[in-house]
DNA sequence: TTGAAAGCGTTACCAC
DNA sequence: GTGGTAACGCTTTCAA
């Protein structure tokens, strides 16, 4: 049962050097020898130990994927967008679940990496510290990031200050002023992500003239996360936004749970926007700003392969234009049409 | 920086034999020099190369996982558990996405665990057909399942049946009748699990004497699939249950999302309950049966390695019973109210 | 307690 | 085209 190269060689009648060229392309071998080293390695089941062939070739065929969070929409996809673009390659994947400030991610840092397991390795929205950088460069391979802050790695992610922007110009041109952004964690360190985006709204709010009308409100961001920050925010009907731009889909849709709750109409009294087009979006008739995790996990591979394949390749970064996804979270703001509606009781 | 063990041997002015032993424990070293051997191995960031120790122990450390989901709250909590349990020692944990009909999924079973990549393997939910189970079986690798059928291998679960028979009697016991069991996929193949959930449904329906009154409602498992069964299920104010049982929360928020658009009142109008105490449950208030899939996942990597370690031993299977969580999604039915109302008006 | 040498299962270089 | 043989980097007898 324990089948080796040599027991295929022996039972093709060739030798091992013969049999591996046969099985794994190298050099010439002739047609007829070939599928007859392949006939016997089927019929007795081989398959190459992936150590030896590593050991023998440098090639793990085994790339490294390391995020901070597993159970969120962006996560998930991108690392199904990596293991299906990775499975057609033939390629294993070994998974880092890298959360901040845990034992584990010190542990994965210092001890895993430097076993180079892999070929090369991905990250998803890391956000590494400097010593951290220090032991992904130690590694010694290549590494490409999806939402990477960096310039000396590849990467691939939106252009989240574009896409903040595009969602607040939606809502001012609606007619709001009074908008809040919502995102930005309470205690943690901030993603870069959120901090770009927040840069987005505030550069539309200032460039629409009303920065002083513009909100921030903290929240964890997750769908929880923004249906207790919108409940607080939501609470006096005074001083309250018009509008909300959800850090992502996950706390627009936290605050449209809330709204509904608290007896708020969407949109009539609160418009919601978010960036994602996150699973949900559309049973919340949520207007956003697509953008496929997926395939930012499938060009990762892409990416990285090109690398290995050819370690002094420069760094490139990809950025992605979101899609603005219009659904039925936004209208006018309620003051816009009564003002509108007094104009016209004027005439 | 291509650091082996030679260079640490050389270093410490020992053999490469020795420094073996002294870096991964066998035979005896004298404490001095295994100190000797640590330090300069520490110097000079000396990491084995995985590929070198699997082929010479025939040990990968290497753990398989495979799901068919990996965006599903229980899936990426199992995946998390597992994680942490393996990373603590030192195993590194290798992925496979299996959706259920994919062509992904035909290439993991037929080509990837054919390598023989890790040491042992643990499956989540993972249902496989027969061809299915002859490739694990090929495979000769010890097996563990979380959530799995079969009593080949050894497995952890929670007790379905029991689950949901504990949940429908606690709607009983609120004197609801017409109540709905909500989940089970409408075309594709059936989970076990919603199989099992809904025995225990149906037995506890029939215990009370009221199997008819039992109202099975097909839906996907997921938030929007719930919502979209229940806002179905609930347009009609005329027959329509005054309690409902979701196969898990998912579908069990997606009927409270549902429920709160159409202007259902939760509880009072109706009931409902889920079964898994999902991260948004405390969210919509919703009143669960708990189950911790992290900790399944950390009792699987337990139990996988006592295989690894004798691989002789007998399979066994681990059944949880999973605990009520109290909060406030269920009251009586209205209908019950009335009738109690008019009993005392009676008089 | 230590060192030399023989594997582990492949690939890859060199003769043939 | 094909077959020896030396790596690949580590562990593990076996002697010393």
């Amino acid at each position: 049962m324990a089948s080796g190269i040599e027991d295929v060689a022996r039972r093709a009648g060739v030798s091992k050097s013969t049999a591996s060229r046969a099985l794994s392309g190298g050099g010439y071998v002739s047609e007829e020898t070939r599928s007859r080293v392949r006939r016997a390695a089927y019929e007795i089941g081989y398959a190459p130990s992936t150590s030896a062939v590593s050991l023998a070739t440098g090639r793990t065929q085994n790339v490294g994927v390391v995020m901070p969070y597993l159970n969120r929409w962006f996560f998930a996809e991108v690392l199904e967008g990596i293991q299906t673009a990775l499975l057609e390659r033939g390629l294993d994947l070994t998974l880092y679940d890298a959360e901040p400030g845990t034992d584990g991610r010190r542990r994965i840092f210092d001890d895993f990496l430097a076993r180079k397991r892999f070929d090369g390795l991905i990250a998803v929205g890391l956000e590494p510290d400097d010593h951290e950088v220090e032991r992904l460069v130690a590694m010694g391979r290549p590494v490409v990031s999806v939402v990477g802050a960096g310039s000396e790695t590849s990467s691939v992610a939106i252009d989240d200050e574009h896409a903040a922007r595009r969602a607040t110009e939606h809502l001012l041109e609606l007619g709001h002023r009074r908008i809040a952004f919502v995102g930005g964690e309470p205690d943690h360190h901030w993603a870069q992500v959120d901090r770009s985006r927040l840069r987005g709204f505030h550069t539309a709010m200032e460039d629409a003239g009303c920065a002083d009308e513009a909100i921030h409100i903290r929240s964890e961001v997750t769908i929880p996360g923004g249906y207790a920050a919108a409940v607080d925010a939501l609470g006096d009907s005074r001083d309250r936004p018009t509008a909300i731009l959800g850090t992502c889909d996950e706390v627009a849709i936290g605050a449209i749970i809330a709204a509904r709750r608290l007896g708020v109409q969407v949109p009539s009294q609160l418009s919601v926007v978010g960036i994602d087009d996150h699973e949900f979006a559309e049973m919340f008739s949520l207007t956003t700003l697509r953008q496929v995790p997926r395939e930012q996990g499938a060009a990762a591979v892409e990416l990285l392969l090109d690398h290995i394949a050819d370690p002094d390749r420069p760094p490139e970064q990809t950025s992605l234009k979101a899609r603005m996804v219009m659904r039925s979270s936004t209208a006018p703001p309620p003051t816009h049409m009564t003002a509108a509606a007094a104009d016209m009781r004027r005439e």
